[in-house]
DNA sequence: CTCGATTTCTATACGGTATAAACAGTTCCG
DNA sequence: CGGAACTGTTTATACCGTATAGAAATCGAG
């Protein structure tokens, strides 16, 4: 624990947050620089597309560039800000929720569903931002403006509009981690195990069972559309009484 | 990737579960073991919840019976099975949700507020649960069958009430993970490095900027609460429709 | 143009990590 | 009682991120 403020780390934290908004200034002398901070994410993004994220190591990133892994220092502070340069640069396009329609409801759901499509397409991105260090940068700050350039419809209070965006943002976080446990363990060898466990001690696990016999756990056909139809329907009641009172 | 279900997957994912259920037949021979999994499991927890998920390595586990690393291999196959019994390990106790009421909103808030002090104890669970490797052992599953068996007196259709289950679990998760964000970062110079870079770019963040000055980011009162209010509001909009359609 | 300052990149090394393999010592069963 | 089974240690391997030192390359100033 004990990790508080000392400068040491608030100068890395400004180093990282200059290279997240592109504010690092050219050196003029020296030979000319074959990399980018930039394009050594977008190498690293295409690594962990197809390998994972445990295969983002700062010698197989340089290996791509045929450079040793030291020469990935000159351009990035050290791995973590890497990682955050990778969530970055997937959030490059900010979504535009228009072309959804003009209420808000239609909105927040297209910015979920664009939402999903990145976690969908870049599966450790749920890993990665699970890894913190909260330094947002530009491209994670616009999908945050058009989502609460949605949420101002509502005429809820601000604070109310910031914590229904957490939610969610939330919501779809949790359907990829939840895909994540689900396509790694979901084989015929895991369902014969668990269930043969389960039946021994059912008398245990009572509402579990009528659930499972229920078919509560068949493959759900729109997690995403079930879970974001409840929350506005919650928001919704909120803005009604909101307004009645 | 290619992590299909080979034969020694299949073993380990076996014994993994036999652990978890405390279904491994002590041996008759040989020296009396001077542990069991359950105990290096408490002693890891202790060091989790001291100095941070990082901290409990092999070594530094072992290292609390003044045993070498490699001994721990004779009662874990690993660290993940390690840490899967960590969880198991603070999940000892099933919560009673009757104590709240009878009414499935009072349990199934009673449930979340439980989840949320064990997440407040243990911060590292939200880490530890991203980790993955789902195989739930019966404490989890306790738990999972209590919040079940308050959702079947909703009505709704098994399928709909798992899907209402993940999603308080999932908002009680997502909560702890933001609590681990805030607190690492939520310092002084944080503050004025990040306002002073939104402020240069505020016409790029519009909607965002209007929400600070107003007040949403000002740390919030009760979210659980709040995003516990949204969706059990959803839901009983879901069970009003149910019953009349 | 030349030379020193500056910068890139490499090589090496260090302290970590998980864990495989071989080995020594202890205990019980046949 | 002797060998099989079991516990724990030692040693070794293959990684990881990254600190440090130095070589090579390039530009700006004189």
């Amino acid at each position: 624990m004990a990790r508080s403020g000392n400068s040491k780390d608030n100068r890395d934290l400004g180093t990282a947050l200059a290279l997240l908004w592109d504010e690092t200034e050219a050196p003029t002398r020296g030979p000319k620089p074959s990399l980018t901070p930039r394009r050594i994410a977008e190498a690293a993004v295409s690594l962990a597309d197809s390998d994972g994220l445990d295969a983002v190591t700062m010698t197989k990133v340089a290996g791509l560039f045929k450079l040793s892994a030291m020469a990935l220092y000159r351009y990035v502070p050290g791995k973590a800000e890497l990682v955050e340069l990778m969530i970055e640069a997937i959030l490059a396009e900010r979504p535009d929720l228009s072309v959804a329609g003009d209420d808000w409801q239609s909105q927040i759901t297209e910015w979920a569903r664009r939402s999903w499509d990145v976690h969908q397409a870049h599966p450790w991105l749920v890993t990665a931002t699970a890894m913190r260090r909260q330094a947002m940068g530009p491209h994670q700050l616009g999908w945050m403006d058009a989502a609460l350039a949605s949420l101002e419809q509502t005429g809820l209070p601000p604070a109310d509009q910031h914590q229904i965006f957490l939610l969610v943002a939330g919501l779809v976080r949790n359907l990829a981690q939840q895909r994540l446990d689900y396509d790694e363990e979901h084989d015929q060898e895991w369902n014969r195990l668990n269930g043969e466990l389960l039946a021994r001690h059912a008398h245990r696990f009572p509402a579990l069972t009528r659930a499972i016999v229920g078919g509560a756990f068949e493959p759900a056909g729109d997690p995403l559309g079930f879970g974001l139809a409840r929350l506005l329907d919650g928001v919704q009641a909120l803005i009604t009484r909101q307004q009645a009172g």
